[in-house]
DNA sequence: ATTAGTAATGTCAACGTTGTCATTTTCATT
DNA sequence: AATGAAAATGACAACGTTGACATTACTAAT
């Protein structure tokens, strides 16, 4: 019964230390070395040197679970995307943490695998650690995402898309409006036998929507869909050739393809090639999201170039400034560029 | 001076419910409460029902922030990468992330733009929420990494190299073996003359090591190194174009080309290509990494395939392992693979 | 030297959980 | 019915921080 303190953790190991450890070294009170370590105003710099070397004698750490429960406010963000697999979120995932990082917010990442059910877990798990706003993919959500977002009244920004209706703030580009450029560009080009190939069974919902925009201008143009193939799995260039073989076997007039995304326009392109067949003579391709090696290929590849970088650092923009205008709401339309190139 | 409490938060909008609300409204004890949310053992069935009721009425969400300071532990994992524009990290983030997800962990992301001394902040960042690990690219740290890493004493996996010394564990392929391989095909196959390309001046370490590694051999097996171009800036397929052309411009009889990333080698693939020179009879390209779209080019492109998904997945895998049995050191060689193609 | 006003520091009580330990209930045995 | 053991529930005190408010130390004006 001697020893009665300091036994509880495993013997000697120091636990990290507190602030508590840190103002008996420096022999000031808590709070002032927590005003210290977040340059809290009206700190002296007496006090101030004192406790910062105290600090750094023991290595101290503030503990942000801590301070987050006590303010109720965190510097996390909740970025929920549907993949990462495949180059677009990725480039968007890029431009939000490079302005997230400067305002000294930290990303927490979750991946719903384009499933609604598992986003609605996803936002459930982070909503957990209060953080200062969420950033999702896309527009459409189950009901309880909207709930989950109100209840938390916390700021959000949907990205990617423009068409839907956002929960606050939206950033991206219109889908929609993207298919009718194109599908205009064919009927200008002089195509009249437009096909249209898409993978994973249109996951996200935008490509779906993206698609039928342009089945329905193309119908407005005079030059109505011939016919189109939906990959069950997701894009690469691989099924991109082979979607394209199928879809000519069937149909074998179709003289332009718009592609759901690059790596199946690019897939095609060198399959097309590689069989002999004569791009854009023979058959025109146009892909989506102007993916950078499309521009260095012989044969450079047309697409519907999406400013994904920017939309990520908008995306981010807006969420800061929602933080401290909670009610703003915007629609940010990024637009598009439609790059030429040669295959079309 | 009649109303007394709950006026502190704005008016009327009802905060965040807590336990403690679950519990007045089922009748039951807070820590009952808790026990229902964390499947604990030793509750009841009617009672478990009770709280569920309650909890769902209020839609109620329990707070992490709370949880973890109490219990010290978080499901959070802090995953630290370099960058994630190119095409390398995703697919490892995409490993990782599929196997924190499944063990009900979140990642928290860092990204350190190749800046060492960013990376020492990013950590500390993350070290201040208490995750239950870390997994960081690379071995090669800043002295304070492994400082704060002690500290905390918590699970680390280092990933993608496994030629450095690990503060725990790493899990990903040798660099030097990969480059060894490299120069003894070139040589195998007869090239006489070989060059090196790399990008943004040998970002990060590891590519410095593997061309190291390809000089050291070369050397060794008679056909030294003709000339090498690093880029100053990030690889890409048109930068690829340019440094080959710089490349050769200053030495036209290099038969051979290694190069530290695919989009470069594609880049260069499609740049002779295009400008008459015949792919491998003139001039023998590999790669590194061995990205999908590599498969697919008319030429395919000769590449080393590291396994980028499965690293992740490993390197999630061991960090679970550690979480049981810190003391577990591990350095897991994945090894890698030559994809031949027809570019060499 | 007194005063008033500001700057610097401190005390105390939360924030919402959960671990420890105490108490009560339940249930199979005798 | 009495007993004991196990299961179910609860009371209480932390976890490490910070906001509100109180106190003390300075500074400048009289």
């Amino acid at each position: 019964m001697t020893k009665d303190r300091a036994s509880l953790s495993s013997i000697d190991r120091p636990r990290r230390a507190t602030l508590r450890d840190v103002a008996r070294l420096s022999g000031v009170s808590e709070i002032s070395v927590s005003r210290v370590m977040r340059d809290a105003p009206s700190v002296s710099e007496r006090l101030r040197s004192r406790v910062l070397a105290a600090a750094n004698e023991l290595g101290y750490t503030p503990n942000r679970l801590a301070g987050a429960l006590k303010t109720a406010s965190s510097n996390l963000v909740a970025v929920i995307v549907p993949s990462i697999g495949n180059g677009v979120f990725p480039e968007v995932l890029n431009g939000i943490e490079s302005v997230l990082a400067e305002a000294g917010l930290q990303p927490v990442l979750g991946i719903t695998q384009y499933d609604k059910a598992r986003e609605v877990q996803v936002l459930r798990d982070m909503l957990a650690w209060s953080p200062m706003g969420v950033i999702m993919a896309g527009t459409d959500h189950e009901p309880a995402v909207r709930r989950m977002i109100d209840q938390h009244d916390i700021p959000v920004v949907e990205f990617m898309d423009v068409d839907g209706d956002p929960m606050q703030s939206s950033v991206g580009i219109s889908n929609i409006k993207a298919a009718i450029a194109v599908a205009d560009l064919l009927a200008e080009r002089g195509y009249k036998r437009p096909g249209y190939i898409g993978a994973w069974s249109e996951r996200p919902d935008r490509s779906r929507v993206r698609r039928e925009a342009f089945e329905r201008r193309l119908q407005e143009v005079g030059i109505p869909l011939v016919d189109k193939e939906i990959a069950l799995v997701p894009a690469s260039a691989e099924i991109g050739a082979q979607t394209t073989e199928r879809l000519l076997q069937r149909a074998p007039d179709i003289d332009a393809i718009f592609f759901a995304n690059d790596d199946q326009a690019l897939g095609a392109l060198f399959h097309l090639q590689r069989t002999g067949r004569r791009v854009p003579e023979e058959i025109g391709l146009i892909g989506f999201n102007g993916i950078e090696i499309g521009c260095a290929t012989p044969t450079i590849l047309a697409s519907v170039v999406t400013p994904r970088f920017q939309m990520g650092v908008e995306t981010a923009k807006l969420l800061l400034a929602k933080a401290d205008n909670l009610s703003s709401r915007t629609v940010m339309d990024l637009g598009f560029e439609i790059r030429l190139g040669e295959s079309i």
